[in-house]
DNA sequence: TGTACATCAGTGAACGCGCGTTCACTGATGTAC
DNA sequence: TGTACATCAGTGAACGCGCGTTCACTGATGTAC
């Protein structure tokens, strides 16, 4: 009978909050800052005690970026239903990406910002990354009625990845992903500062492309 | 008299013995990797050998991001010149950039990538960077004929940065900048691993649209 | 309800490691007369 | 050309710090009869 005992709520809880000591000292001191002991100081607890919870740095890393592609991808999923027209979804995405982006840039840049060194992803977080992909997918493949010039050809864009879909949502999806990520990763980088100009301004007129990608 | 004399040319050659060492280690094991003490051992020299040629770590950081800035630029004007045909030249700069990039991932990264927690950019890398960017504005200037369509309102774009051009101008280099990093971010942080696609050809297709951007 | 036992959270000491940086010092290289 | 001096490269010890991780242990919480 797995019931949830107190002593599993406990545990859970103990998780959660490490976990957001943990991001709190990513956004502080960068990914690989990120360091157990520390995270255990701020709890109040001696070092050790967080392997009752984590079998080691490399697992809380692993599991922080799982949650944060988890997070991501709902937050694109609730910003593309909002939209009920197709032809603006692309743009609603767009937008809502980078909103979630401005608000949790640390866990944008541990996902999609410079690899951490020595760190080698393992499969759960590969999995979860296409479960944000495949917002974007559906969003083009609901556009996917006609409208051609196909620059590149089907076979270029046939590889493994999402079966199902035709090589030009593909190549559409992932138009709108590199664009978009180059926006906002120089956004919260910092990039954009110090030049005077209005990077909401720049972005709508950014968007308002996305849709002939 | 300040002639070069065998001590200075020894001490330049050195920092620059002891900066190649830097990138490397940067390779292997990121940016926050970066250890005096670990470079010094790798030249057969003891840890404080090096404060003679680097007043510290934050120093030497500085100068690699001042190096990469100017090397980017280079390569961008080489790009740049090496086409005479303007409309063609953007394509033309783009290709230079990811070239560059695939050659260099971790000079790019270290300049557009995550910005290093803790160290605070000064004003020599800024200029540095505006050097880059002024080939990009070069290269959208020499097509600013007519062609209208200018979603963005004038003063949205007309901050401080480089003066002497027009809005559409800074507009179109802003694109530019943002489309092709994303696309090459992307492609050298291992995004588009495992996906089956041929970057060379999406590039090629996503080049495509740059001039008409 | 009470007692005996098993489970588990958390501790503190320890291991070996690397870091940036300062400091007093040696020894070699250059310079001035 | 030789001698006296100044400059500078590099050393090794030291400071204080933090890291990941293992281990034997204490004490509290839950479970079974």
């Amino acid at each position: 009978m797995p019931t949830t005992t107190p002593r599993d709520r406990y545990r859970e809880q103990v998780r959660t909050e490490a976990k957001s000591i943990a991001w709190e000292q990513i956004g502080a001191s960068g990914a690989s800052g990120l360091s157990l002991n520390a995270i255990a100081k701020q709890m109040g607890v001696s070092g050790p005690a967080l392997y009752r919870y984590f079998a080691g740095r490399d697992e809380l890393m692993t599991e922080l970026i799982s949650d944060a592609y988890t997070d991501i991808a709902a937050a694109l999923r609730a910003a593309a239903v909002r939209e009920k027209d197709d032809r603006k979804r692309p743009a609603a995405v767009a937008n809502g990406l980078r909103t979630w982006a401005k608000r949790n840039p640390h866990r944008y840049l541990l996902v999609w910002g410079t690899p951490v060194p020595g760190y080698e992803a393992p499969q759960t977080t590969t999995d979860a990354a296409r479960k944000a992909m495949a917002v974007l997918l559906e969003t083009f493949a609901a556009l996917d009625v006609a409208k051609g010039r196909d620059a590149l050809q089907d076979d270029a864009l046939s590889g493994e990845w999402a079966p199902g879909t035709s090589p030009r949502t593909r190549r559409r999806a992932l138009a709108f992903w590199t664009r978009v990520h180059g926006f906002v990763s120089l956004e919260i980088c910092g990039h954009f500062n110090g030049m005077g100009f209005d990077p909401d301004a720049l972005f709508a007129a950014e968007v308002g492309t996305l849709h002939e990608v």
